[in-house]
DNA sequence: ATGGCTCCTAAGAGGAGA
C-alpha cells in the first residue's frame, strides 16, 4: 500500500503536475494541502477520470485539503476534532480505508498574525496531540500526515535557510512535534533514514532549490502497528525540478 | 537581503506563505 502527502500550492495551478504524478506513482492515497479553492472549484473530474475518488475540504483563497483515493473511503472528519472554532479553516480532513484511519493536515505556519498567529499554531498542535492520544487509547491504526510546518531538528533544514526565530524552528513548535512522537508515533521518513539530509520544501526565491537550501516540514506520523508495516519512505525530489512546480514535493511511504 | 518568488483576490497593491 502506498500513501503520499503533497502541499501543491494551488490545485488549479498544479492540476497537471498532480495528474501526471498520480499516473507515474499510483498511490492508493494522496493527501493534498494548500489546494487554495472552494470545494466546488476543485478539479475533481480530471482525477476521477484517472481512477481516483476525491474528498475535498476547501475555502476561498487559502488553505484547503483533499484526499484522493483509488477506493471509496468513509470521511470521518472535515475539521480537526477539539479545535473550538465556529468556522474552522480548511486545514484537516480524516478518512477511513478499511481499518486504517488517515488524517490529512495543514498546520498553520505561525509566522503571520503576530503572537496570536503563533498561538494558533500551538493550539492546532495541542488539538492534534489530544486527538492522537484518543485514537491510541482506542487502539486504532492511523496515520497523521501533511504539512506540519515544523523542521523537527537542526538536521531538518539547510544552515542559514531560516532564522532561529522562525515559527518553523521555534522551540515551542519543535516541542509540540516531539510530544506527538512521545505518544508513540513514528516519523516515517526519519525512522528509515536517520542520518540523511532530506528536504521536502525549497523556497521559490533566490535559487533555493538550486543551492539546496531546503526544509523538511512535510511528515507522515504512524501509529505503532502501522509503523511495523513500513518498508519505504521518501520525498520525490525530482518534482521540484519540473516547470512551474509547487514549492513542496510529494512524500510517499510504502506499507506491507 | 529587512521575502530576492508564487499564490490569492480583484482591478490596486497587498497579504500569506516558510
Amino acid at each position: 500500500m502506498k500513501i503520499a502527502t503533497w502541499n501543491v500550492n494551488s490545485i488549479r495551478q498544479r492540476q497537471t503536475h498532480v495528474l501526471d504524478w498520480l499516473k507515474r506513482n499510483e498511490p492508493d492515497l494522496l493527501l493534498l494541502q494548500e489546494t487554495k479553492c472552494e470545494a466546488h472549484q476543485f478539479p475533481a473530474q480530471v482525477f476521477e477520470d484517472a481512477g481516483y475518488v476525491c474528498n475535498v475540504v476547501g475555502q476561498k483563497s487559502y488553505n484547503g485539503v483533499a484526499i484522493l483515493s483509488r477506493q471509496p473511503v468513509d470521511v470521518l472528519a472535515r475539521s480537526l476534532p477539539g479545535l473550538n472554532d465556529p468556522e474552522p479553516p480548511a486545514r484537516y480532513i480524516e478518512v477511513r480505508l478499511g481499518t486504517l484511519t488517515v488524517g490529512d493536515l495543514y498546520l498553520p505556519n505561525g509566522n503571520s498574525g503576530g503572537a496570536a498567529g503563533f498561538q494558533g499554531k500551538l493550539e492546532f498542535f495541542d488539538a492534534l496531540e489530544r486527538h492522537a492520544a484518543v485514537m491510541l487509547r482506542e487502539g486504532r491504526d492511523f496515520i497523521l500526515a501533511g504539512d506540519y510546518n515544523v523542521c523537527p531538528t537542526d538536521r531538518d533544514f539547510a544552515p542559514g535557510a531560516l532564522p532561529p526565530t522562525d515559527a518553523l524552528v521555534r522551540p515551542e513548535s519543535r516541542a509540540a512535534f516531539r510530544r506527538l512522537l512521545w505518544l508513540g508515533l513514528t516519523d516515517a521518513v526519519r525512522a528509515l533514514h536517520p542520518d540523511e539530509t532530506i528536504y521536502t520544501f525549497w523556497d521559490y526565491q533566490a535559487g533555493a532549490f538550486h543551492r539546496d537550501l531546503g526544509l523538511r516540514i512535510d511528515h507522515l506520523l504512524l501509529s505503532p502497528r502501522v509503523a511495523e508495516r513500513l518498508t519505504s519512505a521518501a520525498p520525490d525530489r525530482e518534482e521540484r525540478a519540473m516547470q512551474q512546480p509547487s514549492d513542496h514535493v510529494p512524500v510517499m511511504i510504502t506499507l506491507d
